[in-house]
DNA sequence: AATAACTGCAACCGCTCCAAG
DNA sequence: ACTTGGAGCGGTTGCAGTTAT
């Protein structure tokens, strides 16, 4: 696909100020999409999916930067559980963060603090120390990655969730049977309580996925199966 | 002061999904 | 029905900055 000769090698590496500057400028004018030929047009010579990284995750208006508060550090924990490894709709319940963000943080501050974090550990026995080590990262990861498949690395349900390609799918029509076994009623309880919910006449930002649709089936799910009190 | 080890984050890669032709 | 290409996602890597020795 990519062998059209003459095809002008893509600029990779760290952004600089006047590359986010014809991007933001770019996309200000022309909007979202298209980004295989945004790098063309603007003159960029960074691949789409990089011009598209790039303003997802940093250029985009209403990105906040900076730590997570408490409230949004407390949400993560709980959607990932309920989810898994699924950041662009956990990012999608954090206005202004990015999945991105989410996954980084999670990896960086969670995952270790958690019983269940396996990353980076600083107490942890000396061999698992020992797998730690940047230099047997790569190794280690090398040999994972030549032996499972992708994408099963997510805490919960790393046993149960399904290898391929119907994954996504699966976990789709079982996920509100997820909620149901978990602290269903009080993610609800959260939602409705939490601060970065304002009011209950949704005001979440649903940014990417159809997060509604979960909602709506474990809802349904809950209410009709159940016999749940709201 | 030097440097080794660690940490956090930005960016890339490979894959899947899906719409258009 | 099949192919193709764009878009999006999650996993992984590279590297700059920080901390420890």
């Amino acid at each position: 696909m990519e062998s059209r000769e003459a095809k002008p090698k893509a600029k990779k590496g760290l952004w600089k100020p006047e590359e986010d500057l014809i991007l933001k400028t770019y996309v200000e004018t022309h909007g979202e999409g298209n980004w295989s030929t945004v790098s063309k047009k603007s003159g960029l010579m960074r691949g789409g999916k990089s011009c598209r990284l790039r303003w997802k995750n940093y250029l985009r208006p209403n990105i906040k930067r900076g730590g997570m508060s408490q409230e949004e550090e407390d949400m993560i924990i709980r959607m990932h559980k309920l989810l898994g490894n699924r950041w662009s709709l956990i990012a999608g319940r954090l206005p202004g963060r990015t999945d991105n963000e989410v996954k980084n943080y999670w990896n960086t501050h969670l995952n270790k603090r958690l019983p269940s974090g396996k990353r980076k550990s600083t107490d942890s026995n000396p061999d698992q120390d020992d797998n730690n080590t940047k230099e047997n990262k790569s190794k280690r990861l090398r040999a994972l990655g030549d032996s499972q498949p992708t994408g099963n690395t997510s805490p919960i349900g790393s046993t149960e969730e399904l290898e391929g390609k119907n994954q996504e799918k699966e976990e789709r029509s079982a996920v509100s049977d997820v909620w149901a076994q978990q602290d269903a009623q009080s993610m609800m309880n959260y939602y409705i309580e939490s601060p970065m919910v304002p009011d209950n006449n949704a005001t979440f930002v649903f940014d990417d996925e159809p997060f509604l649709a979960y909602w709506d089936s474990f809802v349904l799910f809950e209410s009709v199966g159940c016999g749940g009190d709201w």
